[in-house]
DNA sequence: TGTGCTATTAATGTCAGACAAATAGAAACA
DNA sequence: TGTTTCTATTTGTCTGACATTAATAGCACA
Protein backbone atom coordinates (compact mmCIF):
# COMPACT_ATOMS: atom_id res chain seq x y z
CA UNK A 1 0.00 0.00 0.00
CA UNK A 2 2.48 2.81 -0.89
CA UNK A 3 2.54 5.21 -3.35
CA UNK A 4 5.19 6.72 -6.18
CA UNK A 5 5.91 10.39 -5.01
CA UNK A 6 7.96 10.77 -8.81
CA UNK A 7 4.80 10.11 -10.86
CA UNK A 8 3.03 12.77 -11.96
CA UNK A 9 -0.29 11.45 -11.35
CA UNK A 10 -2.43 13.38 -9.00
CA UNK A 11 -2.01 12.19 -5.64
CA UNK A 12 -5.86 11.58 -4.81
CA UNK A 13 -5.98 9.36 -7.75
CA UNK A 14 -2.68 7.44 -6.27
CA UNK A 15 -4.17 6.94 -3.30
CA UNK A 16 -7.96 5.88 -4.29
CA UNK A 17 -5.97 3.47 -6.52
CA UNK A 18 -3.74 2.12 -3.67
CA UNK A 19 -7.02 1.75 -1.63
CA UNK A 20 -9.12 0.22 -4.57
CA UNK A 21 -6.39 -2.48 -5.24
CA UNK A 22 -6.31 -3.75 -1.42
CA UNK A 23 -10.12 -3.89 -1.83
CA UNK A 24 -10.11 -6.00 -4.93
CA UNK A 25 -6.97 -8.24 -3.97
CA UNK A 26 -9.33 -8.86 -0.93
CA UNK A 27 -6.67 -7.67 2.29
CA UNK A 28 -9.57 -5.17 2.91
CA UNK A 29 -12.85 -6.87 3.15
CA UNK A 30 -16.04 -6.68 3.31
CA UNK A 31 -17.53 -4.05 6.23
CA UNK A 32 -14.14 -3.75 7.16
CA UNK A 33 -13.09 -0.19 8.23
CA UNK A 34 -10.27 1.96 6.64
CA UNK A 35 -8.09 3.90 8.43
CA UNK A 36 -8.97 6.94 9.82
CA UNK A 37 -8.13 9.85 7.52
CA UNK A 38 -5.75 11.27 10.07
CA UNK A 39 -3.75 7.69 9.86
CA UNK A 40 -4.04 7.62 6.01
CA UNK A 41 -2.56 11.45 6.14
CA UNK A 42 0.60 9.87 8.22
CA UNK A 43 0.50 6.81 6.00
CA UNK A 44 0.62 8.60 2.52
CA UNK A 45 2.29 11.39 3.94
CA UNK A 46 -0.11 13.96 2.69
CA UNK A 47 -2.63 16.19 3.47
CA UNK A 48 -6.26 15.30 4.79
CA UNK A 49 -7.57 17.11 1.87
CA UNK A 50 -5.97 15.03 -0.85
CA UNK A 51 -6.86 11.77 1.60
CA UNK A 52 -10.43 12.85 1.61
CA UNK A 53 -10.68 13.67 -2.42
CA UNK A 54 -9.36 9.64 -2.49
CA UNK A 55 -11.77 8.47 -0.29
CA UNK A 56 -14.96 11.13 -2.08
CA UNK A 57 -13.44 8.91 -5.22
CA UNK A 58 -14.14 5.60 -3.72
CA UNK A 59 -17.19 6.52 -2.93
CA UNK A 60 -18.71 7.85 -5.72
CA UNK A 61 -18.02 4.18 -7.23
CA UNK A 62 -19.65 2.56 -4.01
CA UNK A 63 -16.67 0.59 -2.53
CA UNK A 64 -16.45 2.21 0.97
CA UNK A 65 -19.32 4.21 2.73
CA UNK A 66 -18.65 6.92 5.73
CA UNK A 67 -19.77 6.97 9.13
CA UNK A 68 -19.81 10.06 11.28
CA UNK A 69 -18.99 10.23 15.13
CA UNK A 70 -16.72 8.36 17.23
CA UNK A 71 -16.35 4.74 16.09
CA UNK A 72 -16.97 5.96 12.77
CA UNK A 73 -14.89 6.06 9.60
CA UNK A 74 -14.60 4.55 5.94
CA UNK A 75 -15.88 0.75 5.53
CA UNK A 76 -15.35 -1.40 2.72
CA UNK A 77 -19.01 -1.78 1.29
CA UNK A 78 -20.75 -4.64 0.13
CA UNK A 79 -21.73 -4.02 -3.34
CA UNK A 80 -25.27 -4.71 -3.68
CA UNK A 81 -26.78 -5.37 -6.84
CA UNK A 82 -29.61 -2.82 -6.64
CA UNK A 83 -26.74 0.31 -6.20
CA UNK A 84 -24.44 -1.74 -9.12
CA UNK A 85 -27.95 -1.71 -11.45
CA UNK A 86 -28.29 1.90 -11.28
CA UNK A 87 -24.63 2.59 -11.71
CA UNK A 88 -24.69 0.45 -14.87
CA UNK A 89 -27.84 2.21 -16.08
CA UNK A 90 -26.71 5.65 -15.64
CA UNK A 91 -23.33 4.23 -17.25
CA UNK A 92 -25.26 2.78 -20.28
CA UNK A 93 -27.81 5.81 -20.82
CA UNK A 94 -24.73 8.07 -21.15
CA UNK A 95 -22.69 5.47 -23.21
CA UNK A 96 -25.53 5.69 -25.65
CA UNK A 97 -26.58 9.42 -25.64
CA UNK A 98 -22.51 10.95 -25.77
CA UNK A 99 -21.85 8.03 -29.11
CA UNK A 100 -25.15 8.80 -30.39
CA UNK A 101 -25.46 4.76 -30.72
CA UNK A 102 -28.11 4.69 -33.45
CA UNK A 103 -31.40 2.90 -32.45
CA UNK A 104 -31.13 -0.07 -34.45
CA UNK A 105 -27.57 -0.94 -32.56
CA UNK A 106 -29.18 -0.35 -29.27
CA UNK A 107 -32.29 -2.18 -30.16
CA UNK A 108 -30.53 -5.59 -31.70
CA UNK A 109 -28.27 -5.47 -28.83
CA UNK A 110 -31.34 -5.14 -26.41
CA UNK A 111 -33.21 -7.84 -28.06
CA UNK A 112 -30.57 -10.21 -28.60
CA UNK A 113 -29.53 -10.41 -24.47
CA UNK A 114 -33.26 -10.30 -23.29
CA UNK A 115 -34.21 -13.39 -25.66
CA UNK A 116 -31.11 -14.79 -24.10
CA UNK A 117 -32.95 -14.90 -20.99
CA UNK A 118 -36.23 -16.61 -22.41
CA UNK A 119 -35.15 -19.96 -21.57
CA UNK A 120 -34.48 -19.33 -18.28
CA UNK A 121 -37.34 -17.43 -17.10
CA UNK A 122 -39.73 -19.95 -18.90
CA UNK A 123 -38.04 -22.74 -16.95
CA UNK A 124 -37.82 -20.79 -13.39
CA UNK A 125 -40.25 -18.24 -13.63
CA UNK A 126 -42.46 -18.07 -10.29
CA UNK A 127 -45.74 -16.72 -9.51
CA UNK A 128 -44.66 -13.29 -8.56
CA UNK A 129 -42.89 -12.94 -11.43
CA UNK A 130 -45.62 -13.89 -13.10
CA UNK A 131 -47.94 -11.70 -11.18
CA UNK A 132 -45.95 -8.94 -12.00
CA UNK A 133 -46.35 -9.33 -15.87
CA UNK A 134 -49.72 -9.46 -15.47
CA UNK A 135 -50.33 -6.29 -13.28
CA UNK A 136 -47.87 -4.03 -15.50
CA UNK A 137 -50.08 -5.11 -18.87
CA UNK A 138 -53.17 -4.32 -16.67
CA UNK A 139 -52.11 -1.04 -16.36
CA UNK A 140 -50.86 -0.65 -20.01
CA UNK A 141 -54.59 -1.32 -20.91
CA UNK A 142 -55.76 1.87 -18.35
CA UNK A 143 -57.08 4.27 -20.09
CA UNK A 144 -55.85 8.29 -19.79
CA UNK A 145 -52.61 6.38 -18.92
CA UNK A 146 -49.74 8.97 -19.66
CA UNK A 147 -46.87 8.15 -22.13
CA UNK A 148 -44.46 8.51 -19.23
CA UNK A 149 -45.96 6.00 -17.04
CA UNK A 150 -46.76 3.33 -20.15
CA UNK A 151 -43.10 3.87 -20.44
CA UNK A 152 -42.39 2.59 -17.06
CA UNK A 153 -44.65 0.47 -17.36
CA UNK A 154 -42.83 -1.18 -19.99
CA UNK A 155 -39.42 -1.29 -18.33
CA UNK A 156 -41.13 -2.83 -15.48
CA UNK A 157 -42.74 -5.72 -17.77
CA UNK A 158 -39.13 -6.29 -18.91
CA UNK A 159 -37.47 -6.22 -15.65
CA UNK A 160 -39.89 -8.63 -14.22
CA UNK A 161 -39.21 -11.11 -17.49
CA UNK A 162 -35.55 -11.06 -16.71
CA UNK A 163 -35.70 -11.32 -13.45
CA UNK A 164 -37.88 -14.29 -13.80
CA UNK A 165 -34.68 -16.09 -15.22
CA UNK A 166 -33.59 -16.28 -11.63
CA UNK A 167 -29.97 -15.50 -12.13
CA UNK A 168 -29.13 -12.18 -10.31
CA UNK A 169 -25.46 -12.09 -12.58
CA UNK A 170 -28.02 -12.10 -15.70
CA UNK A 171 -30.74 -9.33 -14.44
CA UNK A 172 -27.55 -7.01 -13.66
CA UNK A 173 -25.70 -7.44 -16.97
CA UNK A 174 -29.32 -7.07 -18.49
CA UNK A 175 -30.25 -3.73 -16.73
CA UNK A 176 -27.99 -1.98 -18.91
CA UNK A 177 -29.21 -3.39 -21.88
CA UNK A 178 -32.95 -2.65 -21.05
CA UNK A 179 -33.75 -0.41 -18.79
CA UNK A 180 -30.83 2.32 -20.34
CA UNK A 181 -32.19 1.69 -24.17
CA UNK A 182 -35.95 1.55 -23.02
CA UNK A 183 -36.33 5.08 -22.57
CA UNK A 184 -34.55 5.75 -25.81
CA UNK A 185 -36.67 3.97 -27.56
CA UNK A 186 -39.57 5.06 -25.99
CA UNK A 187 -39.19 8.33 -26.61
CA UNK A 188 -38.18 7.67 -30.61
CA UNK A 189 -41.06 5.33 -31.12
CA UNK A 190 -43.91 6.65 -28.85
CA UNK A 191 -45.66 9.19 -30.81
CA UNK A 192 -46.35 6.13 -33.07
CA UNK A 193 -46.95 3.13 -31.51
CA UNK A 194 -49.71 0.82 -30.96
CA UNK A 195 -50.69 0.08 -27.50
CA UNK A 196 -52.69 -1.92 -28.34
CA UNK A 197 -50.10 -3.76 -30.75
CA UNK A 198 -47.69 -3.93 -27.52
CA UNK A 199 -49.90 -5.11 -24.78
CA UNK A 200 -51.09 -8.01 -27.06
CA UNK A 201 -47.86 -9.11 -27.55
CA UNK A 202 -46.76 -8.59 -23.75
CA UNK A 203 -49.78 -10.62 -23.27
CA UNK A 204 -48.59 -13.15 -25.52
CA UNK A 205 -45.35 -13.42 -23.58
CA UNK A 206 -46.60 -13.64 -20.39
CA UNK A 207 -48.92 -16.59 -21.71
CA UNK A 208 -45.33 -18.14 -22.99
CA UNK A 209 -43.84 -17.57 -19.92
CA UNK A 210 -46.53 -18.85 -17.62
CA UNK A 211 -46.88 -22.21 -20.21
CA UNK A 212 -43.57 -22.86 -20.01
CA UNK A 213 -43.44 -22.42 -24.29
CA UNK A 214 -40.13 -20.82 -24.94
CA UNK A 215 -40.43 -20.54 -28.63
CA UNK A 216 -43.57 -18.49 -28.02
CA UNK A 217 -42.03 -16.30 -26.09
CA UNK A 218 -38.65 -16.47 -28.35
CA UNK A 219 -41.18 -15.87 -31.25
CA UNK A 220 -43.21 -12.86 -29.66
CA UNK A 221 -40.06 -11.22 -28.34
CA UNK A 222 -38.55 -10.95 -31.53
CA UNK A 223 -41.64 -9.90 -33.31
CA UNK A 224 -41.26 -6.88 -30.74
CA UNK A 225 -37.86 -6.03 -31.57
CA UNK A 226 -39.06 -6.25 -35.42
CA UNK A 227 -42.25 -3.99 -34.64
CA UNK A 228 -40.34 -1.55 -32.57
CA UNK A 229 -37.21 -1.43 -35.58
CA UNK A 230 -40.00 -0.82 -38.22
CA UNK A 231 -41.46 1.72 -35.91
CA UNK A 232 -38.32 3.53 -35.37
CA UNK A 233 -37.91 3.72 -39.65
CA UNK A 234 -40.99 5.08 -39.94
CA UNK A 235 -40.85 7.67 -37.34
CA UNK A 236 -37.22 8.68 -39.43
CA UNK A 237 -38.82 8.56 -42.77
CA UNK A 238 -41.30 10.97 -41.71
CA UNK A 239 -38.42 13.32 -39.95
CA UNK A 240 -36.69 13.53 -43.36
CA UNK A 241 -39.79 13.61 -45.24
CA UNK A 242 -40.38 17.24 -42.54
CA UNK A 243 -37.08 18.55 -42.99
CA UNK A 244 -36.89 18.37 -46.55
CA UNK A 245 -40.21 20.52 -46.68
CA UNK B 1 -29.03 23.79 -10.74
CA UNK B 2 -29.26 24.04 -7.05
CA UNK B 3 -28.91 22.65 -3.97
CA UNK B 4 -31.18 22.10 -0.85
CA UNK B 5 -29.46 23.37 2.60
CA UNK B 6 -31.69 21.75 4.34
CA UNK B 7 -31.35 18.32 3.46
CA UNK B 8 -29.18 16.35 5.69
CA UNK B 9 -27.19 15.10 3.11
CA UNK B 10 -23.38 15.79 2.39
CA UNK B 11 -22.74 19.16 0.54
CA UNK B 12 -20.58 17.34 -1.69
CA UNK B 13 -23.01 14.90 -2.67
CA UNK B 14 -25.41 16.90 -3.40
CA UNK B 15 -23.33 19.33 -5.66
CA UNK B 16 -22.24 16.05 -7.78
CA UNK B 17 -25.87 15.22 -7.89
CA UNK B 18 -26.81 18.47 -9.67
CA UNK B 19 -23.82 18.55 -12.12
CA UNK B 20 -24.78 14.77 -13.06
CA UNK B 21 -28.03 15.67 -13.72
CA UNK B 22 -27.12 18.59 -15.85
CA UNK B 23 -25.06 16.11 -18.04
CA UNK B 24 -27.36 13.99 -18.32
CA UNK B 25 -30.29 16.26 -19.28
CA UNK B 26 -27.77 17.37 -22.15
CA UNK B 27 -27.18 20.66 -20.46
CA UNK B 28 -23.63 20.16 -20.02
CA UNK B 29 -22.67 18.13 -22.99
CA UNK B 30 -19.25 16.64 -24.17
CA UNK B 31 -16.45 18.82 -23.88
CA UNK B 32 -18.57 21.83 -22.50
CA UNK B 33 -16.49 23.35 -19.86
CA UNK B 34 -17.63 23.45 -15.99
CA UNK B 35 -17.06 27.04 -14.05
CA UNK B 36 -14.01 26.90 -12.67
CA UNK B 37 -14.05 25.63 -9.13
CA UNK B 38 -14.22 28.90 -7.46
CA UNK B 39 -17.12 30.04 -9.85
CA UNK B 40 -18.99 26.82 -8.37
CA UNK B 41 -17.98 28.36 -4.77
CA UNK B 42 -19.96 31.32 -5.39
CA UNK B 43 -22.88 29.58 -7.06
CA UNK B 44 -23.42 26.33 -4.62
CA UNK B 45 -22.34 29.18 -1.73
CA UNK B 46 -20.16 26.54 -0.24
CA UNK B 47 -16.09 26.09 0.07
CA UNK B 48 -14.02 25.05 -2.57
CA UNK B 49 -13.18 21.78 -0.66
CA UNK B 50 -16.38 21.01 -0.71
CA UNK B 51 -16.76 22.09 -5.07
CA UNK B 52 -13.63 20.08 -5.13
CA UNK B 53 -14.76 16.80 -3.70
CA UNK B 54 -17.78 17.21 -5.78
CA UNK B 55 -15.90 17.39 -8.58
CA UNK B 56 -13.80 14.17 -7.51
CA UNK B 57 -16.64 12.45 -7.55
CA UNK B 58 -17.98 13.29 -10.82
CA UNK B 59 -14.22 12.20 -12.20
CA UNK B 60 -14.16 8.64 -10.34
CA UNK B 61 -17.31 7.93 -12.41
CA UNK B 62 -15.75 9.33 -15.51
CA UNK B 63 -18.19 11.96 -16.15
CA UNK B 64 -15.59 14.88 -16.14
CA UNK B 65 -11.88 15.47 -16.63
CA UNK B 66 -9.80 18.50 -15.24
CA UNK B 67 -6.54 20.38 -16.62
CA UNK B 68 -4.65 22.59 -15.09
CA UNK B 69 -3.30 26.33 -16.01
CA UNK B 70 -4.82 29.06 -18.04
CA UNK B 71 -7.87 27.81 -19.56
CA UNK B 72 -8.02 24.75 -17.70
CA UNK B 73 -10.60 23.87 -15.80
CA UNK B 74 -13.06 20.55 -15.87
CA UNK B 75 -14.59 19.48 -19.23
CA UNK B 76 -17.61 17.15 -19.42
CA UNK B 77 -15.87 13.90 -20.64
CA UNK B 78 -16.85 12.09 -24.08
CA UNK B 79 -17.84 8.32 -22.10
CA UNK B 80 -15.33 5.99 -24.10
CA UNK B 81 -16.59 2.16 -24.85
CA UNK B 82 -12.81 1.43 -23.49
CA UNK B 83 -12.96 3.09 -20.13
CA UNK B 84 -16.59 2.26 -19.89
CA UNK B 85 -15.97 -1.44 -20.41
CA UNK B 86 -12.89 -1.48 -17.53
CA UNK B 87 -15.20 -0.06 -15.19
CA UNK B 88 -17.95 -2.28 -15.84
CA UNK B 89 -15.61 -5.45 -15.84
CA UNK B 90 -14.56 -3.96 -12.05
CA UNK B 91 -17.83 -3.54 -10.99
CA UNK B 92 -18.85 -6.88 -12.02
CA UNK B 93 -15.71 -8.62 -10.68
CA UNK B 94 -16.31 -7.23 -6.96
CA UNK B 95 -19.88 -7.62 -7.33
CA UNK B 96 -19.77 -11.41 -7.95
CA UNK B 97 -16.53 -11.54 -5.46
CA UNK B 98 -18.20 -9.76 -2.75
CA UNK B 99 -21.88 -11.66 -3.21
CA UNK B 100 -19.99 -14.91 -3.37
CA UNK B 101 -21.62 -15.75 -6.49
CA UNK B 102 -21.70 -19.51 -6.81
CA UNK B 103 -20.41 -20.69 -9.81
CA UNK B 104 -22.79 -22.31 -11.46
CA UNK B 105 -24.86 -18.99 -11.24
CA UNK B 106 -21.65 -17.08 -13.04
CA UNK B 107 -21.53 -19.39 -15.58
CA UNK B 108 -24.72 -19.81 -16.74
CA UNK B 109 -24.93 -16.15 -17.17
CA UNK B 110 -22.14 -15.79 -19.23
CA UNK B 111 -23.33 -18.56 -21.81
CA UNK B 112 -26.37 -17.49 -22.20
CA UNK B 113 -25.03 -13.80 -22.96
CA UNK B 114 -22.16 -14.50 -24.98
CA UNK B 115 -24.85 -17.39 -27.41
CA UNK B 116 -27.13 -14.46 -27.50
CA UNK B 117 -24.03 -12.91 -29.79
CA UNK B 118 -23.60 -15.76 -31.77
CA UNK B 119 -26.37 -15.30 -34.30
CA UNK B 120 -24.57 -12.04 -35.03
CA UNK B 121 -21.35 -12.93 -34.84
CA UNK B 122 -21.57 -15.30 -37.84
CA UNK B 123 -23.19 -12.66 -39.85
CA UNK B 124 -20.98 -10.23 -39.79
CA UNK B 125 -17.23 -11.48 -38.56
CA UNK B 126 -14.45 -9.59 -40.63
CA UNK B 127 -11.27 -11.44 -41.36
CA UNK B 128 -9.55 -9.20 -38.66
CA UNK B 129 -12.13 -10.91 -35.54
CA UNK B 130 -11.18 -14.65 -37.46
CA UNK B 131 -7.58 -13.65 -37.30
CA UNK B 132 -7.64 -12.79 -33.68
CA UNK B 133 -9.14 -15.34 -32.78
CA UNK B 134 -6.86 -17.97 -34.29
CA UNK B 135 -3.91 -16.02 -33.13
CA UNK B 136 -5.31 -16.90 -29.77
CA UNK B 137 -6.15 -20.55 -30.50
CA UNK B 138 -2.74 -20.76 -31.72
CA UNK B 139 -1.31 -19.45 -28.36
CA UNK B 140 -3.03 -21.67 -26.24
CA UNK B 141 -1.50 -24.60 -28.13
CA UNK B 142 2.17 -23.59 -27.11
CA UNK B 143 3.50 -25.72 -25.12
CA UNK B 144 5.36 -24.06 -21.77
CA UNK B 145 2.43 -21.03 -21.95
CA UNK B 146 1.52 -20.32 -18.19
CA UNK B 147 -1.61 -20.85 -16.78
CA UNK B 148 -2.22 -17.07 -16.42
CA UNK B 149 -0.69 -16.25 -19.91
CA UNK B 150 -3.53 -19.03 -20.89
CA UNK B 151 -6.19 -17.31 -19.17
CA UNK B 152 -5.56 -13.80 -20.72
CA UNK B 153 -5.39 -15.87 -24.15
CA UNK B 154 -9.01 -17.37 -23.53
CA UNK B 155 -10.51 -14.08 -22.64
CA UNK B 156 -9.14 -12.29 -25.10
CA UNK B 157 -10.40 -15.07 -27.94
CA UNK B 158 -14.03 -14.41 -26.02
CA UNK B 159 -13.34 -11.01 -26.72
CA UNK B 160 -12.95 -11.36 -30.41
CA UNK B 161 -16.32 -13.47 -31.00
CA UNK B 162 -18.15 -10.59 -28.77
CA UNK B 163 -16.46 -8.35 -30.88
CA UNK B 164 -17.34 -10.25 -34.20
CA UNK B 165 -20.93 -9.55 -33.45
CA UNK B 166 -20.36 -5.68 -34.94
CA UNK B 167 -22.28 -4.37 -31.68
CA UNK B 168 -20.86 -1.80 -29.64
CA UNK B 169 -23.56 -1.68 -27.24
CA UNK B 170 -23.71 -5.53 -27.17
CA UNK B 171 -19.84 -5.62 -26.56
CA UNK B 172 -20.01 -3.59 -23.82
CA UNK B 173 -23.16 -5.28 -21.86
CA UNK B 174 -20.86 -8.40 -22.41
CA UNK B 175 -17.70 -7.40 -21.66
CA UNK B 176 -19.08 -7.60 -17.37
CA UNK B 177 -20.09 -11.03 -18.39
CA UNK B 178 -17.44 -12.66 -19.58
CA UNK B 179 -14.10 -10.32 -18.37
CA UNK B 180 -15.69 -10.41 -15.13
CA UNK B 181 -16.26 -14.11 -14.76
CA UNK B 182 -13.65 -15.26 -16.73
CA UNK B 183 -11.13 -15.36 -14.30
CA UNK B 184 -13.20 -16.80 -11.84
CA UNK B 185 -13.79 -19.89 -14.05
CA UNK B 186 -10.36 -20.22 -14.68
CA UNK B 187 -9.20 -19.90 -11.00
CA UNK B 188 -11.52 -22.44 -9.99
CA UNK B 189 -11.14 -24.80 -12.97
CA UNK B 190 -7.79 -24.30 -14.73
CA UNK B 191 -6.28 -27.23 -12.79
CA UNK B 192 -8.37 -29.90 -13.53
CA UNK B 193 -9.26 -28.57 -17.49
CA UNK B 194 -7.84 -30.22 -20.20
CA UNK B 195 -6.53 -27.61 -22.81
CA UNK B 196 -6.34 -29.62 -25.71
CA UNK B 197 -10.76 -30.03 -24.81
CA UNK B 198 -10.64 -26.10 -24.74
CA UNK B 199 -8.60 -25.73 -27.62
CA UNK B 200 -10.72 -27.93 -29.90
CA UNK B 201 -13.71 -26.29 -29.09
CA UNK B 202 -12.09 -22.84 -29.90
CA UNK B 203 -11.58 -24.32 -33.11
CA UNK B 204 -14.73 -25.56 -33.79
CA UNK B 205 -16.29 -22.14 -33.07
CA UNK B 206 -13.81 -20.26 -34.95
CA UNK B 207 -15.08 -22.47 -37.96
CA UNK B 208 -18.65 -21.93 -36.95
CA UNK B 209 -17.82 -18.37 -37.13
CA UNK B 210 -15.73 -18.42 -40.21
CA UNK B 211 -18.35 -20.91 -42.05
CA UNK B 212 -21.23 -18.42 -41.09
CA UNK B 213 -22.51 -21.86 -39.01
CA UNK B 214 -24.86 -20.38 -36.02
CA UNK B 215 -26.28 -23.74 -35.31
CA UNK B 216 -22.05 -25.02 -35.13
CA UNK B 217 -20.98 -21.77 -32.78
CA UNK B 218 -24.19 -22.30 -30.56
CA UNK B 219 -23.61 -25.90 -29.86
CA UNK B 220 -19.91 -25.56 -29.25
CA UNK B 221 -20.65 -22.76 -26.78
CA UNK B 222 -23.11 -25.20 -25.39
CA UNK B 223 -20.44 -27.74 -24.80
CA UNK B 224 -18.32 -25.47 -23.47
CA UNK B 225 -21.00 -24.40 -21.41
CA UNK B 226 -21.01 -28.14 -19.87
CA UNK B 227 -17.75 -28.64 -19.70
CA UNK B 228 -16.64 -26.06 -17.83
CA UNK B 229 -19.84 -26.48 -15.20
CA UNK B 230 -18.58 -29.88 -15.23
CA UNK B 231 -15.06 -29.46 -13.98
CA UNK B 232 -16.18 -27.28 -11.53
CA UNK B 233 -18.70 -29.52 -10.08
CA UNK B 234 -15.90 -31.97 -10.49
CA UNK B 235 -13.35 -29.54 -8.44
CA UNK B 236 -16.12 -28.97 -5.68
CA UNK B 237 -16.44 -33.16 -4.88
CA UNK B 238 -12.82 -33.60 -4.55
CA UNK B 239 -12.45 -30.05 -2.15
CA UNK B 240 -15.54 -31.39 -0.35
CA UNK B 241 -13.56 -34.95 0.00
CA UNK B 242 -10.20 -33.41 1.36
CA UNK B 243 -12.27 -31.60 3.99
CA UNK B 244 -13.81 -34.96 5.13
CA UNK B 245 -10.44 -36.47 5.29
C1' DT C 1 -28.87 -1.55 41.64
C1' DG C 2 -30.52 0.34 37.62
C1' DT C 3 -31.67 4.14 34.69
C1' DG C 4 -31.46 8.34 32.41
C1' DC C 5 -28.77 12.48 31.56
C1' DT C 6 -24.40 14.64 30.45
C1' DA C 7 -19.68 15.27 29.27
C1' DT C 8 -16.08 13.43 26.70
C1' DT C 9 -14.07 11.93 22.69
C1' DA C 10 -13.16 10.52 18.12
C1' DA C 11 -14.41 10.66 13.74
C1' DT C 12 -16.11 12.90 9.38
C1' DG C 13 -17.94 17.35 7.15
C1' DT C 14 -17.11 22.15 6.09
C1' DC C 15 -14.70 26.42 5.88
C1' DA C 16 -10.92 29.89 4.96
C1' DG C 17 -6.65 31.12 3.25
C1' DA C 18 -2.24 30.19 1.40
C1' DC C 19 1.19 28.46 -1.83
C1' DA C 20 2.75 25.21 -5.72
C1' DA C 21 2.51 23.82 -10.38
C1' DA C 22 0.93 23.85 -14.90
C1' DT C 23 -0.47 26.11 -18.99
C1' DA C 24 -2.17 29.35 -22.46
C1' DG C 25 -1.69 33.70 -24.16
C1' DA C 26 0.27 38.30 -24.20
C1' DA C 27 4.22 41.05 -24.24
C1' DA C 28 8.88 41.97 -24.94
C1' DC C 29 12.85 41.18 -27.43
C1' DA C 30 16.36 39.68 -30.87
C1' DT D 1 9.36 36.81 -37.80
C1' DG D 2 10.60 33.75 -34.34
C1' DT D 3 11.85 33.18 -29.57
C1' DT D 4 11.80 34.13 -24.95
C1' DT D 5 9.80 35.97 -20.86
C1' DC D 6 6.15 37.45 -18.21
C1' DT D 7 1.54 37.23 -16.52
C1' DA D 8 -2.92 35.66 -15.47
C1' DT D 9 -5.80 31.79 -14.63
C1' DT D 10 -6.87 27.38 -12.98
C1' DT D 11 -6.27 23.11 -10.66
C1' DG D 12 -3.45 20.52 -7.02
C1' DT D 13 -1.85 20.43 -2.32
C1' DC D 14 -1.13 21.94 2.41
C1' DT D 15 -2.41 23.88 7.00
C1' DG D 16 -5.31 24.83 10.66
C1' DA D 17 -9.65 25.71 12.46
C1' DC D 18 -14.43 24.84 13.71
C1' DA D 19 -19.05 22.28 13.08
C1' DT D 20 -21.56 18.11 13.36
C1' DT D 21 -22.40 13.51 14.53
C1' DA D 22 -22.51 9.53 17.34
C1' DA D 23 -20.66 6.09 20.64
C1' DT D 24 -19.35 5.65 25.26
C1' DA D 25 -18.09 6.32 29.84
C1' DG D 26 -19.28 8.53 34.03
C1' DC D 27 -22.32 10.62 37.15
C1' DA D 28 -26.48 11.83 39.55
C1' DC D 29 -30.63 10.25 41.12
C1' DA D 30 -34.52 7.22 42.05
Amino acid sequence: MKIDPTSKADLSIQIAKAIREEIMAGTLRVDDRLPSETELCDHFEVSRSTVREALKRLAAQNLIRTQRGASGGAFVNRLSYDQARGHHVTTSTLLMSMNEVDFKTACEARYALERACAPLAVERRTADHLATMRVEIFRQGQPGLSDESFCDSDVAFHRALVDSAGNHVLSYQLAGAVEATQPLMNMITFSARSREKIIELHTAIADGVENHDAELVDEKLAELSAYTLQLSENVAKERSKRKQS
